[in-house]
DNA sequence: GTCTATAAGAAGATAGAC
DNA sequence: GTCTATCTTCTTATAGAC
């Protein structure tokens, strides 16, 4: 369990710091103090505290590019397994809404991580444009694929399906953002998330003739 | 036009570097230059950086109320005109989404004060909470209340009246995220406003029978 | 790979001239 | 109310002993 390298707890305690103060607000210092060393021996492993920060955004690529493998959250994934998604029913949409959400508020990593990046957005068009693909455009343009294929399967009525996403995917996104401080709000959180799901699979699916 | 004091200026600029890059991020002397001053000069206005991030809150909390008032956002408000919100039909309900995101959006003042919290939001128990408050909770109460009125009225179909104002203004924060950072984005999302408060009309609305 | 010592600079804030 | 000069502390980062 305790298995990780030195490296590896600097990027993990450096995250857990800039997730809650921003890059610039946390010293070199504090992140080696958390890991129990003093700040020179940090430079052993990292040239600069920049470069901490640059390899922590590779890691997260290389995480959220498995998690979405394992969600099915992509894109490719998605058109070649219709038959999966096309047989969707309404049990199946409340566990992808909530295996998303608690991916999202849950994993050590992917949580911090976002709430870093909600952070530090602000000043980099990079950081903002990496922050908006992975938190709102590929959610929704892959929640549009799948509700897109629903309505050709005929399990939900005809509707432009980046409305759907929207419809399905912007009250997991407050919801989450309403816990991130707030984790005694999360029991509520995951039942309005269900109730949510419900309703919105009692207004767009198919109705019986 | 040019008749801020430069107390006033101090706030304002002192916003806009807030907002792009958080407070510990930015020096005096950072929001000195971009008044116009050195440094010292600015401890005649403000005791400490602190008070300057102080006073912003403090202006913003008035502001906000204001305009809470301005927008009949107020809970009090509200139910004491019931005869308005009573009477809202589509066309209303889209100003008045319309309204809520452009001033969120727009207002220069207001604008910046949510990206500085967002950023802010981590590491103070007081900021998280307003935060939440004003973004997420008083928005979401508000909408309860007014569709509460809708059903009572018979505007809209009966329906836990919190999932509706989920429903109805979790889009609206999702849609302000995604502007942000990106202008260029602003088009697109006021259609999306229009077409998803028009979509919700359709689905919640009272069928004629 | 860790430490102490230290450089070189930037930070928040004050003193005092004008 | 503005400035220059200055203080103190903290910052990132390096040098070199162990």
């Amino acid at each position: 369990m305790e298995k990780l390298s030195t490296r590896q707890r600097i990027m993990q305690e450096a995250l857990t710091l800039f997730a809650e103060n921003g890059f610039e607000a946390v010293s070199v210092a504090q992140i080696a103090s958390a890991v129990g060393i003093k700040a020179p021996s940090l430079y052993k492993h990292f040239e600069s505290k920049q470069h901490i920060f640059d390899e922590i955004l590779l890691e997260m690529q290389s995480r959220y590019e498995q998690k979405a493998a394992s969600l099915q959250m992509n894109g490719m994934e998605a058109t070649k397994d219709i038959a999966v998604f096309s047989g969707l029913d309404e049990q199946q949409l409340v566990e992808m809404g909530k295996n998303l959400f608690d991916y999202f508020l849950h994993d050590t990593f992917a949580s911090k991580f976002r709430r870093m990046l909600t952070i530090e957005q602000y000043h980099s068009r990079d950081l903002s444009a990496l922050y908006t693909k992975q938190y709102l455009d590929e959610p929704l343009s892959y929640q549009s694929l799948v509700f897109g294929l629903m309505i050709q399967a005929g399990l939900l009525e005809p509707e432009d399906p980046m409305l759907l996403a929207l419809h399905f995917y912007a009250p997991l996104f407050l919801l989450l953002t309403s816990c991130d401080c707030h984790p005694e709000r999360e029991e509520k959180a995951f039942q309005m998330v269900e109730q949510h799901i419900r309703q919105f699979s009692r207004l767009h699916g198919k109705k019986e003739l």
